[in-house]
DNA sequence: ACAACACTTGAACAGATGTTCATACGTAAC
DNA sequence: GTTACGTATGAACATCTGTTCAAGTGTTGT
């Protein structure tokens, strides 16, 4: 067995992970696939599109907000979500177009 | 609040899921690099760059395996994985060329 | 001030995932 | 057959993640 020179940065591995973990969840996934149709939408009508406890997707919101991957601003009693990290999308897309779905 | 009319497909959000989450953790982030660049490695030598247990590395290769993103070959003592969905290669692809990185 | 609505927070629990350790298996060399 | 090497397996444990529930905050309208 030979010594491989390879580059295992693991920094950079535990960045890549942090990003994906973020993603890698069915209604985290339906959070990014809604915002990238309609640009913005407040937790309710993510509710009435998820069809999951109001909560829960208050959760899953500010987890993903808190890892920059969405962005807030309040209006009156609502609060609209829209993306803010976009590569996230391109992810997204791509999984949804490849042979492996 | 107006009712949206959008596509939320539970099945495909979560075959998404699936297999984002096979690719979100350092270690299997780090196969993948490695065999990326390598096309083909045995245990011991992923051992040799990963700096991880050996058993610890096994799991996390057989895990992948059987969810399709590396295959196996034996030669002799020694077994070659080697990866067979490329489209996950893509994502970290794009992950580590990503400004969000 | 208070009621109603939209959303957030935190604690508690449940389940999934990652890690370790000890042991087993497969192959090759003797 | 036994030894040595490379890899796999399983059980036990630790940790992380997701979910629920109950209570809290902010805003608007009366």
């Amino acid at each position: 067995m030979t010594t491989l020179k390879v580059r295992v940065d693991q920094k950079r591995l535990e960045r890549a992970a942090y990003v994906l973990k973020c993603v890698a969840h069915p209604v985290r996934i339906g959070i990014i696939d809604l915002l990238e149709q309609k640009q913005r939408l407040s937790v309710g009508e993510l509710q009435e599109a998820l069809k999951i406890e109001q909560s829960l997707l208050s959760h899953h919101l500010i987890n993903m907000r808190d890892k920059g991957v969405l962005q807030t601003q309040r209006e009156g009693k609502h609060v609209y979500y829209s993306l803010l990290d976009t590569g996230i999308v391109q992810i997204i897309r791509y999984i949804s177009g490849s042979k492996t779905m």
